[in-house]
DNA sequence: GTTTGGTACTTTGCGCCACATAGTACTATA
DNA sequence: TATAGTACTATGTGGCGCAAAGTACCAAAC
């Protein structure tokens, strides 16, 4: 049972963990429709994909971080404008958080360069 | 339908992405075996559960990224001792590029100040 | 030498969620 | 009206973290 391990879906783990903080970092700057965040992403070289991004956004909103209007466009049918509510600010501070303790944590696993103690075969 | 968005649940989802990267981290440093792995992640606050860990040494070991031994213990069963083969190094570099980039691009992200340009109903 | 407890590894089932894909709805243009 | 473009929705699949239960090995106590 061959199990393959290449970059692109480890890329792709990797991702899916902070999806949500870095959607809601668009979002906070200012009232988004999806394709505006779509974007975004992509010009910050962090794909995401409609398929994954429509039905974050509504888990979003039922959990009650999220709030949209129809706002009409000239260019096809109307869109929703997302933006933040005050709980969503509230999670989106604490996501924060949560990132930057990781991102610490991280760097400082990699950055170690200690070996770990030799091993005999019978310690 | 009401989804629930816990903190809890999101640091463990920030964490997914990155476990394979950490753990390959540890053992790149010596050779280490599942409990040693286990307190290391737990030192850094990058708690991983052995339910987790020894399904994901199994396949990376499958992937031909990790090899073993077996070492004897003084103080219960013999130990499965893990350490990187050639193409776990050369994997183990690549994450950590994919590291890079992607904690660059999200504090890239989230340090942008600029709002979005303001919405007019009629755009 | 049998019991008891600790340590190490394995297996199974569940739930979450990114992604692919297909489908629906609305608008504008030809 | 057709047709094309844009926006949103719904469904199925797969990967994987996690919990929990199970198996195996070892050592110390009796």
């Amino acid at each position: 049972m061959e199990t393959k391990f290449n970059i692109e879906n480890t890329q792709s783990q990797m991702r899916r963990g902070i999806l949500e903080f870095c959607i809601l970092s668009v979002i906070r700057r200012g009232e988004a429709y999806p394709s505006d965040i779509v974007e975004e992403m992509r010009e910050a070289k962090l794909q995401v994909l409609e398929g994954t991004l429509y039905p974050l956004l509504t888990r979003l909103k039922n959990a009650g971080l999220l709030t949209y209007r129809w706002v009409e466009s000239s260019s096809g049918p109307p869109r929703k404008y997302f933006s933040l509510t005050e709980s969503g600010i509230e999670f989106y501070r604490k996501l924060e958080g949560t990132w930057d303790e990781l991102a610490n944590a991280v760097n400082t696993l990699k950055d170690k360069q200690e070996s770990l103690p030799p091993l005999t075969d019978n310690q």
